[in-house]
DNA sequence: CCACAAATGAGACTGAGTCTCGGAGTTATT
DNA sequence: AATAACTCCGAGACTCAGTCTCATTTGTGG
């Protein structure tokens, strides 16, 4: 977790840079997802929070999530249907992707460069501009096997 | 779609040899599957059949999308949080995945030889077993660039 | 310190999906 | 074809993630 505070670090500059405000609710959600290494879904922050003694109104949870996702702080990850998960992203573009586990429900994250290249070569083959991609793997982590 | 007729076969077999029985609404919702070639949301087809004058409720269509991801006659796609889709898969295990228009929501479908490959190398690298994977793109279609 | 814009939160609302249970349909047996 | 033993179906209540509204609070540039 090394890189903790300067992912954060790292948000702070952004919004400071679109002008806006700092307020507590969005203060409380960075500081959690920056502790955080991977995927927690909206109830799950707001368990925390509520669990760490700082109760954060829903409304204010969903409106810092959607921020930070549009300025490509944190990236959307569908790992199902009904419940989306947010994680931080890494200005390098920098990021990996999940295997759900079906007997476990363990999350398992990796990364694959002839992945990425393969979707690469994809957005030309098919004359579209890709911005973003998800990949979720269902299957069995090596735990469960 | 001149596939569509020995998909719905498939399926009949398929359902026939578990021992199932046939019931109306299973029928209607498979023969809908079969006719439309991609991607309907469960809503989608509560109206479609709504709209032929054939009202089927909606926890049959959820429990024959459930029967029939179940027995791999048919794929569940998460092209976004808060709806899943649901198309048909052929027993060759054949199958195509989606970009999605962030401009004009319009699905478009696609396969890559190198993207599969891609992922079946990864399971094996990580040591996990993969059942099923999901793979969606974001950005704007030709159309729409 | 003040004014004003931005941020917050309580809670009502939406909409996809689930659950339940009585009744209808299907099939094997005779 | 009648019966029995199933499975299947549907209406609607329910759950729960996520959205919306609006009155209030808070941060910040001047």
């Amino acid at each position: 977790m090394a890189d903790a505070p300067v992912w954060s670090d790292h948000v702070q500059a952004v919004l400071a840079r679109a002008g806006l405000k700092r307020g507590g609710a969005r203060q409380r959600v960075i500081e959690l997802l920056a502790r955080e290494p991977c995927a927690l879904s909206a109830v799950e922050i707001e368990d925390a929070l509520r669990a760490e003694g700082k109760p954060t109104g829903r409304a204010s949870i969903y409106r810092v999530l959607d921020l930070l996702v549009d300025h490509g702080l944190v990236e959307r990850v569908a790992v199902g249907p009904g419940q989306a998960r947010f994680e931080r992203m890494h200005p390098s573009g920098e990021h990996h992707h999940h295997l759900v586990c079906d007997q476990c429900g363990r999350l398992v994250a990796f990364d694959d460069p002839a992945l990425e290249q393969a979707i690469g070569d994809l957005s030309e083959r098919l004359g579209v501009r890709v911005e973003h991609h998800d990949v979720v793997l269902r299957g069995a982590c090596e735990r469960c096997e």
